[in-house]
Order: structure tokens, then C-alpha cells, then sequence
DNA sequence: CTCTTGTCTGACAAAGGTGTCAAAAATAGA
DNA sequence: TCTATTTTTGACACCTTTGTCAGACAAGAG
């Protein structure tokens, strides 16, 4: 109790890592508590011991998994920098977070359409603000440096370059990249690029 | 024997049908036989009588839907017209079948994570065939008509830009369209254009 | 050493899902 | 009508998974 012993601290971490592995390869259904145990090295039982039942293990990793997310954005969004550099920086992270995290945009899309309420309840907690960059761009539309284009089609532009290959990876790097994970992230790396490139595109007067 | 009654037809349809709905929604892990066999007003045993086991039937399933994608895109890709003109052809029946199929993306990709080599099977039998369509970008490149812009970059904005906002539509609704189903539909009706007009920016000299 | 506290486990019961079988019900053909 | 075939079902056995519980085990405090 005084040390808060390190083997708690040890299994905790293990489990969690443990289930988010097993997560997001096998989905909240497909996933089991003994496989997450056999993961974590330790019985189904000691799992059980940490967290109540899977629902709620499941709960911890998809909120954690989402705060690691959504402050990066936050920040750069608040940043008093021009609109092309803020997207620049955007996209940058976004692939940054999502080259650590390949695996989630998947999770995530699987458990929106298992139980949207839960996504939108995490996402309400910790969400992005986008509300502050909307502002911005409407006043550089007033300034004259951005043409009078749609803002919900630019924001799913983005979402949607910077998300979808990594959705679509075995995808890719099947018929794409000769199955060469290297490839894949060499293609990400470009991506950065090519994805503020086509968006100021899109924007720009 | 004969005329091969109409209740087998029935059955086996209602069954197809059913199991789609419950498969997209649930995801092979999480649909049962018991709620397919429910959706189809049926008892789980018929069900088991027309389709020996689960995995045949969400095979089927699955052949089946793509199976109704791709055939349109091989007879677009060929023909002989523009390529900004086959783009816009493109993006226009890609969203069309996405609109009348719009849980299919996210059961491609959930079950890509599930077992990619399925998904693979499928595709080889079944995929678009984007060779020609290369061969004709190459083309319009030495032409001039296109820069020299990568390849690869292209194919895969045009799929992330088409398929992302289904992969996504619960949340959509939910931010964006005050959940109004129209709305939705509505943006991507304006979404025809808007794909169209980025990637032939992204393109074009 | 003994007690307490926190950690871990084996064994168990309960629930849910799958697939099979024999037999009932429906249908078509004679 | 009677027979043969197809379709449908209830009952069953089996397996997997979950979640609980009593008790074992380790470690520090007295």
C-alpha cells in the first residue's frame, strides 16, 4: 500500500497495453478476455481482478486511445499562424499521430457503427474545437486570400486524405507497396505534401 | 422439383437480404445466426438448412456486394473519352453505388482487419482493373494535359475523398448535419463536384 | 512469527452461440 | 388420394466465453 507496489503498476500498464493490441486487431467483438490475459501474460482472472468486465476495459482504451489525439490538434488550431502554415502543421501531425496509432482510425470506425453513443460521448469530452479555425477562414475568405468555397467539404477533405490510407493499408500495401511496410510509410511521408498541396489548392483564390 | 418453388427463392433471398443487413451492422464477430435468422423471420436451424455455417454465408455476403461495385467502374475506365471526363464519371457512380451500399465500406474494412487474405481472394476474382486507366494518365502526361503529378497519390485521393465520408457518416450527421439523413444525402450530391474538381486541380498543368 | 493487505489463481456456474438430427409440415407429382 | 421430396422446426449436445468466489500466495508491519 505504501509503495503502491510496482508489479500493480506493471500489470496495469501490461494489461492496457495488452488489450489495446488485441483491440484493435480483433474489434471490441472479436476481441477475449483470455486472449488479452494470454497478452498481458497473466490469467483471464487477474484481468478480471483489474477490470471489472471487458465493456469497461474496452471504455478506458478507446477514451485513452482518443486523448492521445485530440490536444496535439487543439493546440495547433489556437496557434496565431497563418491558415496555409496551420493546415501544413495539421496534416503533418495527423500523419505524425496516425503512423503511432494505425491501428485506430480502424477501431474506431468499427465501434461507431457497433455504438455510435459511445463515440460521441468520448468525442464530446475530448473532441476537436474546430469552431476557432472555422472562424479564421472565414476571415481570410473576407481578406481575399481564400476563395468562396464550401467549409464542410474542406474539412472532410482533410479528414478523409489524411485518415483513409491508413484505413485502407492492407489495402495499400498489397496492391500498391509489394506488401513492403517501408514502402507504406515512404507513401505517408510524401503524403504530407501532396495532402496540404491539394488542399490549398482547393482553398486558395 | 420442377418449378423450383418460389418459397426456396423466398427463403434463400430473404435470407441474403437479412444477413447483409445484420452483417453490415454488426461485423462477422458481432452478427449471430440467431438474429440473421430473426431479420429474416426464419428459425435459426432454416438458416442453417439453406447456408451450412456462418463463415459461408458471410463469404457470400461479401463476394456479393462487391461483386456489385466493380463491374461499373471496369466498363467506365475503359471507355474511350477524356480523362478529366472519366474522372467526373467516376467519382459520380462510385458515390452512387456508396449511396445505395452506404454500410459497405466499413464492413470491407473492419473485415480487412479481420482477415486480409479473404478480402484479397475476393478482390483478385473481382477488382477494379486500374492498369488501363494508368495507361492512359501516362499518356495525357507526355501529351501535356497533366503535370507530373505521382500516381499513386491520385488513386488514392480519389478513393480517400469518395469512401471516407461513409466511413464516417454517423459522425457527420452527428457534427455536421444536426443527424438529418437529408442533409447528408445533400452533401453528397455536392460532393460529385467538389471530388471532381480537387483532384483534376491536383492534376492538372 | 503472525497478521494484514494487496495480488493472483483454479474451479465453478451461468449464459450465449453453433451446428446436427430426427421428425413434423408443406408441397409437388402420380 | 397417396407418395416422394423439399422445407422447416424443436430439441439436443457441444463449445466458448464470461464473471465470481473462495482461497492460495507474497510482502510488509508489528
Amino acid at each position: 500500500m505504501i509503495v503502491e507496489s510496482l508489479k500493480d503498476q506493471d500489470s496495469e500498464t501490461k494489461i492496457l497495453e495488452a488489450a489495446k493490441t488485441v483491440f484493435t486487431r480483433k474489434g471490441m467483438d472479436g476481441a477475449t478476455m483470455q486472449e488479452i490475459a494470454d497478452e498481458a501474460q497473466i490469467s483471464r482472472t487477474s484481468l478480471h481482478y483489474y477490470f471489472r468486465n471487458k465493456e469497461k476495459l474496452f471504455e478506458i482504451i478507446f477514451a485513452e486511445s482518443l486523448d492521445r489525439i485530440t490536444p496535439r490538434f487543439n493546440k495547433i488550431i489556437e496557434m496565431p499562424i497563418p491558415l496555409f502554415e496551420k493546415i501544413e502543421l495539421f496534416v503533418e501531425n495527423y500523419l505524425n499521430v496516425l503512423t503511432e496509432n494505425p491501428m485506430l482510425p480502424g477501431l474506431i470506425v468499427h465501434e461507431m457503427s457497433r455504438d455510435p453513443h459511445t463515440v460521441f460521448n468520448i468525442i464530446n469530452k475530448k473532441g476537436i474545437k474546430l469552431d476557432k479555425l472555422l472562424v479564421q477562414m472565414e476571415l481570410e475568405k473576407m481578406g481575399g486570400v481564400l476563395r468562396n468555397f464550401p467549409i464542410e467539404h474542406f474539412v472532410v477533405n482533410i479528414f478523409s486524405l489524411c485518415v483513409f490510407p491508413f484505413l485502407a493499408k492492407p489495402l495499400l500495401e498489397e496492391y500498391l507497396f509489394d506488401n513492403d511496410e517501408n514502402k507504406f510509410q515512404q507513401f505517408i511521408e510524401e503524403r504530407k505534401k501532396v495532402i496540404s498541396e491539394s488542399i490549398i489548392l482547393f482553398i486558395k483564390k
